[in-house]
DNA sequence: GTGGTCTAGACCACG
DNA sequence: GTGGTCTAGACCACA
């Protein structure tokens, strides 16, 4: 469900914390839900436990996962819950025009860019529904 | 031109390769063009000029750019050698998905992602047409 | 009547083994007092029962309290002996580098953070006095 | 000047975490100061540096302090100056109640837990001035 | 030389 | 078995 590229030159923890908060934002994770323990994620992602306990523990101290002393990890609000809509709507802007500068230094037209975003939700619907 | 986000998790120098992999890709910069000088891209960039230094040597180790003792460097290889159509799509995919994750953690759906880039691109073509 | 903050990073047993020394030391708790059951103190406390059990088995190897099977457990140790002047002076200088420290961080110099103790004094003796 | 005590079941990490705070808010760390390096820090408390980078990285994410790369780490803000009155006053008298209530488990009055923070701050005096 | 990231592995606190 | 803390030590990014 979640994944790790060890290649990709962005830290570790950083690409973990994305890819759990991501999933709490679409869904795909709901609150009240449990994490995999630590080793346990350690082992799915092949990376160190302690990557993994840095980032729960980031996560905890941002507010967007509780843990439970000796029971586990659980999600405990959608980290966009404290966001106005206002803020919201000036970080989508500020994704967005990243975005679109980033596939512009690619030569990518703003069609082309929105044309691939249209793939890559047609891919998630597949992942997502192989899962079920 | 380029730029580079000091506050982005991932490495100036692994930042500065891209972007000009990037421009090179897309056209903007063009076989034969002169990059600035490592301490003139520095300071524009805010950047220590070793960084820029390193990335330089890598790519003309890469055979990217071709430094000219005394000159300065210039771009060797045509955008087809610098980024293969794979790579492209390789990168573009990489950029969708991370625009998706932060729009996710936002509360976003994919579509509500898609439909914000349509009104960036509406608002980009009135700022062009305002300018001319 | 005996208290614990579990957002402190103090691990609970040492704040609950605390508490009750301070309790004893302070003459709260007396000789032949009996303490609540384990049970009841973790419902009481949020805490778990093994917890709690371990705190008074620590307890009674060190003397200070003695358990009496079936029946329950019980003071044992003399104030004095729980707790020396020299031992209650430390930890008190311990509770007062805590407060001042906390207090620094909020920007309040030690003149002013003794001042407001006075006034949190004076409250008290108002609710006391409105209290009678 | 900051000191650690390892004997403390508070966590090393909380304890530095404080005492860094501690010394910004009082005035012995100020603005632009620059902190000692993560690995001199760690030989002076005689802690692994990996604790003492991991504080570093929780105060620069809370905005205290700001590291540049490759040259330091610097006091950037009071924490404090982000807190309205309203709410620095409602954390102190927090803070107050609790020290007094900690006090009282130690048996320890009112008038004489304030008259200890004099002491204290005799102490605190005394050690400034021997520093300079 | 600076800080940052990661790993391996020990030991503790908690349920 | 759960997460949390700490250590030792490697390697990287940056100035």
């Amino acid at each position: 469900m979640l994944s790790i590229d060890p290649s990709d030159p962005t830290p570790l923890y950083a690409q973990l914390d994305r890819a759990i908060r991501s999933a709490i934002g679409s869904g795909r994770l709901r609150v009240g839900d449990r994490l995999p323990t630590v080793r346990q994620m350690a082992v799915d992602l092949r990376v160190n436990a302690n990557t993994v306990a840095r980032v729960f523990g980031e996560l905890e101290r941002a507010g967007v996962v509780e843990t439970r002393r000796g029971v586990g990890t659980f999600i405990r609000a959608r980290p966009a819950d404290a966001l106005s809509a206002d803020d919201r709507h000036r970080r989508l802007t500020a994704l967005a025009d990243r975005y679109l500068a980033d596939a512009a230094d690619l030569g990518v037209s703003v069609d082309e860019a929105i044309a691939h975003l249209r793939e890559r939700r047609a891919a998630e619907r597949e992942e997502t529904s192989d899962g079920q």
